[in-house]
Order: C-alpha cells, then sequence, then structure tokens
DNA sequence: GCGACAG
DNA sequence: ATCTTGTCGC
C-alpha cells in the first residue's frame, strides 16, 4: 500500500519535473528565437531610416518653425515589473511649457534586453503617439525625445530610430549613460574629453571603429559634470540634435524628456493602491 | 572569474 | 528602470 502510493508520488514528482523540463527547454528556444526575431526587425525597419534633416525648421539657426517638441517615457514600479506609466508630454518651443500631457498605466510582458529596448518600450509609446493623433492632432510634435539611444547601439538601430519610424517623426536618441558599442568605451581617454568640456554646448563626437560619427556627448548645461550622449533617431542630423537638445536644457536632462520623466513617476506614486 | 549591461 | 539620506557646495 504505502510502496505504491509512494512509487506513484514519485512518478508524479518525476513527471513534474520532465514537464518543467520540457518548458524551460521550449521557453529558453523561445527566447533565443526571440532574439534572432528581433534582430531581423530591426534591419528591416532600419532600410527606412533617415539621418538627416528633412524639416525646414531644423535648419534655422533659431528653429524658426519649431513649436512643439514631444518627450517620452516609462517608469517602473519595483514590486511588478510588468507595471508601468507611459507618459506622452508635448512642450511648446521656445517656452518650453508643458502643453499636452498624457500618462496611463500600462500592462508590459516583454522582459528588458539590453539592445532590445525598443522591443519592451516602444509599443505604448506608438500608443500614446496614435492616441494624441486622435484626441488632438494640432498637438502632434514635430520632433520626438527619446530616452535611450538612436543610431548609436549594437546593430544602429536604438529605441530612437524604432520609434521614430513607426510614428514617421523625427526622434533624438537622449542617453544618460553611455552604450559602449562598435569601440566606444567610457574609458579614461573618454573620461579625459568629458573633463574637457568647458561649458553648456559643448560637445565632442563619438566615432566607431568603422569611423563612422555614431553620436555626441554633450555637456548639457554648465552645472552638469556628466554628459547626455545624443543619437540620430530619426530625420534630423546629429548637429541639429544636438544643437537642439542643448536649446532645452535648463537642467543637465533636456526640458521634454524631464517632464516626461517627472510626470510619469507622480503618476505611478499617485497611483500606488491600485498598482500593488 | 570578470566585466558589461540604453531603460 | 528602481532601492535610498544625507551631505557638501554654490
Amino acid at each position: 500500500m504505502c510502496t505504491i502510493a509512494m512509487a506513484m508520488a514519485a512518478a508524479n514528482i518525476i513527471a513534474e519535473a520532465e514537464a518543467e523540463q520540457r518548458e524551460q527547454e521550449k521557453h529558453g528556444a523561445n527566447q533565443s528565437e526571440t532574439l534572432l526575431r528581433w534582430e531581423r526587425e530591426q534591419m528591416l525597419l532600419r532600410e527606412n531610416l533617415i539621418t538627416c534633416n528633412t524639416e525646414a525648421w531644423q535648419s534655422h539657426p533659431d528653429f524658426l518653425g519649431l513649436q512643439r517638441i514631444g518627450g517620452v517615457d516609462l517608469s517602473y514600479i519595483k514590486e511588478d515589473d510588468t507595471v508601468a506609466c507611459a507618459s506622452l508630454v508635448v512642450l511648446s518651443y521656445p517656452e518650453l511649457k508643458v502643453i499636452y500631457e498624457d500618462c496611463h498605466l500600462v500592462t508590459i510582458n516583454v522582459p528588458y534586453v539590453a539592445g532590445y529596448l525598443a522591443f519592451r518600450e516602444v509599443p505604448v509609446l506608438v500608443d500614446a503617439v496614435q492616441k494624441l493623433l486622435e484626441k488632438d492632432p494640432c498637438l502632434m510634435p514635430q520632433v520626438l525625445f527619446v530616452d535611450g539611444n538612436g543610431i548609436l547601439h549594437h546593430r544602429g538601430f536604438g529605441v530612437a530610430c524604432h520609434l521614430g519610424i513607426l510614428t514617421d517623426l523625427p526622434c533624438i536618441g537622449v542617453a544618460k549613460n553611455l552604450l559602449q558599442v562598435d569601440g566606444i568605451e567610457n574609458n579614461d581617454d573618454h573620461k579625459e574629453q568629458i573633463r574637457e568640456l568647458q561649458s553648456g554646448g559643448d560637445f565632442f563626437n563619438l566615432t566607431g571603429s568603422s569611423g563612422a560619427i555614431l553620436g555626441a556627448a554633450l555637456k548639457s548645461c554648465s552645472k552638469s559634470s556628466k554628459p547626455v550622449y545624443i543619437s540620430v533617431g530619426h530625420k534630423i542630423s546629429l548637429e541639429t540634435a544636438v544643437r537642439l537638445v542643448h536649446s532645452c536644457c535648463q537642467y543637465r536632462v533636456p526640458e521634454p524628456t524631464r517632464q516626461a520623466d517627472i510626470r510619469s513617476r507622480e503618476f505611478l506614486c499617485k497611483n500606488r493602491s491600485q498598482n500593488i
């Protein structure tokens, strides 16, 4: 009696373990399959990328004609990495006053994988832009500042490029940390170059081992010792992007990004009861 | 074992 | 991304 029950229990345990094993293998296979799929998608979308100025205001010394800049951001809660607040703000230019704000809770089931940030964050941002288009097309930004990188990326197609292609909006990647790619390193040389930046607006280009200029390190305001890393997302040149970002910096992080950041965090705090 | 790792 | 207080300085 006992032995039969024990054998059955053992068989169950073994069966469960085997099922678990198959599940993990399937999961593992799916993960590498997913990465390959993502990589192919980045390569395909990259064919449509435009890395020069396309709008008249971009060439103007004072960006005459530019009236609206968008900023996007996602904030997360520590308890559950599938719960986040997505925010899209639009600021008037050159006043940099918020004229549109959209914060809302989202569920995200895609993990963060370095080099594939877009697959986690871009879908909800595209939704936010779509919502603005339907609700208030007059407030559509003429350029978007995106947290993260543009072409300064393992495969030359970071989140700012991805969002630019999917929305057809000019986009600029503004990263707070250097993504070390194509021979660009945060080494002593790099740190020395940073120390040499004198005042707000000073910058140096980031040149990959291929010789291509992939981005720039910008001392965004005179007080910040740490630069922001600018790279082309879509439909704007690096020179214009650097100039424009600097013109939006009251603090280290440019105002559109900063407002999106602040407001999405506040929204999460305010709605904390619903999150947990 | 060590360093890297946008958000 | 998030956790997390004060502290030193202008």
